[in-house]
DNA sequence: GGTTGATCCTAGCATCGCTAGACAAGCGAG
DNA sequence: CTCGCTTGTCTAGCGATGCTAGGATCAACC
């Protein structure tokens, strides 16, 4: 049993290599690239290694997409608990989720604009992701205003981040009026 | 001179049947299927025709771009103008923003999400990108409210609507809630 | 100690965007 | 009218992509 204990934790040890590996060689040249070729020469194995773990590259994906989710999410709590107050509170998460997809580009690519063959916004949907919007949800819940339901007030708000981050970073919108930006978007929509 | 107008006129011609070629296939089977070769195949030329016209695909992405622009200036201007108040019109821009996101996925993209290699948020931005901000920001700008700078209010409600696009076509969001999203980002947002 | 099975690599396929160089068609000059 | 030249188009091919088939190698087991 010991020997295939051993293999079985090297090969989950070679597949966090690769994940980790990906992630960085996106983040440090884009998602371009990241091509079967240079990812297994960085990990020192022959491309048809990759697919004896992953189906292939949108499963990598995928991967570092997860990954992504759960730091995000726990970056989420971290800034909402240092907060004091729904209106600070709202404020820092948002702070907080813009702060993460700049400082991660290749990882919020991922989790949001590549196709990573996960599934959203239904039951197959990863913990990961679903834990990810539960941290939105658990600070934006409490500032949706009456009558308005927590998960579609969670919905807009996060799209209003989301196009804010993608659009800022695709060079759509001029760089730099971050700060009042968020002010704005807090705000108008939180009913503090 | 006649002759040489004849070759221009035939040329210009032949440039509007690859845009809308293109156009066309990616719409019909996304931006993936629009291959060089394909697109060659279509229009019933070779492939080199094509870069005579064009430095690459990323400046046909770009002239559906342009396209796109133009069209959806046209179309969120004549939403608005025939809405009666500034509330009205707010709601009927969004409406007609998502709407012709819904009704050409591929000119969206080809706008906010693929490298059409055009300029942004500069000088240099072509005129019909300039001209569907300006679009926007005629109906949004007369409820920014006091002390909030209509470009800036123009952008955060952009970044809303761009985020409730991306995230529901890529399955992000739950489709189906358009409705109430518009409603609350309308409510809370627009100083009426 | 030889057999077997898992593991990994070399080599290659089809396709991609893009381009060089050959070839033909149509123009102006003699 | 004919010849050379420009202009336009095509065939063929390059390097790179994601992915895979098939052989080699190495270690575990009877």
């Amino acid at each position: 049993m010991s020997i295939q204990e051993r293999k079985q934790r090297e090969r989950a040890e070679r597949e966090r290599l690769i994940v980790a590996t990906a992630r960085e060689l996106a983040e440090q040249q884009g998602w371009d690239a990241v091509t079967t070729r240079q990812l297994a020469e960085r990990i020192e194995y022959s491309q048809p290694v990759l697919y004896s773990h992953f189906r292939g590259k949108r499963e990598i994906i995928g991967a570092v997409a997860l990954e992504g989710a759960t730091e995000m999410a726990a970056a989420l709590r971290a800034a909402a608990s240092a907060a004091d107050g729904p209106r600070a509170r709202v404020t820092a998460l948002a702070r907080a989720y813009l702060d993460f997809a700049e400082r991660n580009p290749a990882v919020y690519d991922a989790m949001f604009e590549l196709d990573g063959g996960l599934a959203f916004a239904n039951e197959d949907t990863p913990e990961p992701l679903k834990d990810a919007f539960a941290a939105l949800l658990e600070s934006l819940g409490e500032v949706a205003g009456d009558g308005v339901h927590p998960a579609l007030f969670t919905e807009v708000f996060w799209a209003a981040l989301h196009g804010l981050t993608t659009l800022t970073r695709a060079g759509r919108l001029p760089p730099g009026d971050t700060e009042p930006r968020v002010e704005l978007l807090v705000d108008r929509l939180a009913m503090v």
